[in-house]
DNA sequence: CTGAAAGCGCTTACAG
DNA sequence: CTGAAAGCGCTTACAG
């Protein structure tokens, strides 16, 4: 491996105006920068990242955390991610928490520490406000979905499209004649004591979900009492587990009391599809199912799900941009706590397939 | 962030001995090393990486380049590895080259320069001998089923089980009387040509997996003339052709040619099924359906996929073995390339579930 | 515009 | 067993 001062020995200047030239300041002549250049590509010279690191501070990484990989939307995250932060030349280092607390506090500490110049975290466990102690008061830092919802910890935070999206849901199941609608992963009670508690439990996304859902039902004058909020863990497991009760149900008592299962995530949705299945029934004709994220599986499943997908490649440039700037900000500086709610389109797929389509005036 | 120096001087140290007990070489005294680790821990001392990076040549960071998160088994694999490292104290810096041949070599470059201490790659654009030329010589590098199949390069290789693999899933479709196999994801060209020019084309994987499906026919006795190989590309959508061409063919012919599917990928035989079923055609009591990888999506599928499961956990520890113990080589001495081949369990599920199964002699 | 000097925070021989 | 010195490969003020 070539050094620096190999460089400037060969283009015949110093360390230091070797330096310059490479990074391109224009403090040095163009003759100048070109020979150093040229003496570079011949010694296959590329500069000593940690040697850069402990000058500057910064090393050109980035931390992302997340829970795990086995639900589509922390994978596509890591996926758009890892090209943003190439395409900004930076390095994504991925860790996995498995849902552990305290696994995500120490990776979270590790983050901060002198490897990664910045950390994104979809925390599920500490608060926003506990990760902010972890990484250290000054830490760029990114939260996806915080679920506090409290919005403390002085760091940006970005936040799926819930309440858009639930709307838009409801919108196109309505359309669709489908006005029996089911909540699938919140329960009653949540809903009811939003209010009061809202945040300081840990589950602000869930409950933030199913809020406006509950507002959207309520919007477009749709029944809406307790008996139409399913609780469910948001797991494929749970979903089948609902999907197939439901069945039972309908096959016990002779009655179809929804037309439409709006399911709070994908995997939820998923899980709910298979087990309305094998319980007999028949998707979407029986029951229609929409889901919220729009990760791969639901273009494969049978049917095809409906879904607010979610703009994965918008999500992973803001963050770059809320990322960046505070990397790029002297340290001096306070930049103030931001918030992004990302883009989404409904994305229609058989799941609610059904022949007539009608146009729907919301209430006012 | 307290620096070594503070914490020597907390402790009434010289920064030496601080380092070197922190380190917990036992050139120093019992008491001694107490002291300092108490100092440290008053100060939140956490040594800085780079700095011991730019003395020792190691960052603690693997890198991971794998095509894209699109395919489940890249991503079991970058989850697998990533609890691996952190279990052995490294990270994980994990880039994807969207099937790029030129993001490939320049993402090899780039991790073999000076931030990383070994690198793992899925290469599915270049030989593993361009991508050592890549990484330079002396750099620790892994290759999972490499695609030239030459074994040049100097580096270790892992595998997956095809060979067991597709013989384990040719039995399981004998037992249940399944004995007119497709091999789907192979041509009958290559399958010929395999031993004329075997890897020299940069589709290792594909032949030799197809290869091998080939001789497990032969071995059972079971039809293989060509038009038993279907070509097809390893995804999904290739797969959804294929599965409903064949149940178009079924209807106008009113024919069944086959009564099981071996795909030689998840991906394919998920669309496969998913083809067949929307071609009118039931999964498995028309046609059975086998997959290879074990990707969670098998799992959850309707009907669920039978598969050889790779043995994931497995794969990351070989992996990590291997490149541990290159990076903790002595660069002056060499090791000789190895060679290793993942564990797996044929995971039987619904999409080859027939009422009876019988016992096979498989032929001597 | 260019170069000599200092230093980022650690570890590694080498004396004592 | 412990400490003073040198140095890893850069960048950053500061003179010229």
């Amino acid at each position: 491996m070539a050094t620096l001062k190999q460089v400037a020995l060969q283009a015949g200047v110093s360390p230091s105006t070797a330096s310059a030239a490479l990074r391109g300041l224009d403090i040095v002549t163009p003759q100048t920068t070109k020979r150093v250049i040229q003496a570079a590509d011949k010694l296959h010279y590329t500069t000593n990242i940690p040697a850069r690191a402990l000058q500057t501070g910064k090393t050109g990484i980035l931390s992302l955390v997340v829970p795990s990989f086995d639900n589509g939307f922390y994978s596509l995250l890591a996926q758009n991610l890892s090209r943003a932060a190439m395409k900004s030349g930076s390095s994504l280092i991925i860790q996995l928490t498995d849902y552990d607390m305290r696994r995500e506090f120490n990776l979270s500490k590790q983050a901060g520490l002198s490897l990664s110049d910045g950390m994104i975290i979809c925390n599920t466990q500490n608060s926003a406000q506990k990760i902010r102690q972890a990484v250290g008061s000054k830490f760029p830092l990114v939260v996806i979905d915080d679920l506090s919802g409290a919005e403390e910890g002085n760091c940006d935070f970005l936040y799926t499209p819930s309440r858009a999206g639930m709307f838009a849901v409801v919108h196109h199941l309505v359309e669709h004649h489908l006005r029996n609608i089911a909540i699938v992963g919140i329960s009653a009670d949540v809903i009811h004591n939003i209010d009061n508690h809202t945040s300081d439990q840990g589950f602000h996304l869930q409950a933030s979900r199913g809020m406006y859902a509950a507002r959207a039902l309520e919007h477009y004058h749709l029944r809406h009492d307790d008996s139409v909020y399913i609780h469910a863990p948001w797991t494929i497991e749970a979903g089948i587990r609902v999907g197939w009760e439901y069945a039972r149900s309908v096959r016990v008592n002779h009655r179809k009391p929804f037309n439409a299962f709006a399911c709070l995530n994908d995997e939820l949705a998923l899980g709910v599809m298979r087990g309305l299945q094998s319980g007999g029934l028949k998707v979407p004709s029986d029951v229609a199912v929409t889901g919220f994220d729009g990760i791969t599986e639901g273009s494969h499943s049978t049917p095809t799900l409906t879904t607010v997908a979610v703009d994965y490649a918008g999500l992973a440039q803001s963050i770059m941009q809320l990322i960046s700037s505070r990397i790029a900000a002297p340290s001096a500086s306070t930049i103030l706590p931001r918030t992004v709610i990302v883009g989404f389109h409904l994305e229609e797929r058989e799941s609610t397939l059904t022949s007539e389509k009608i146009q729907v005036q919301p209430a006012s």
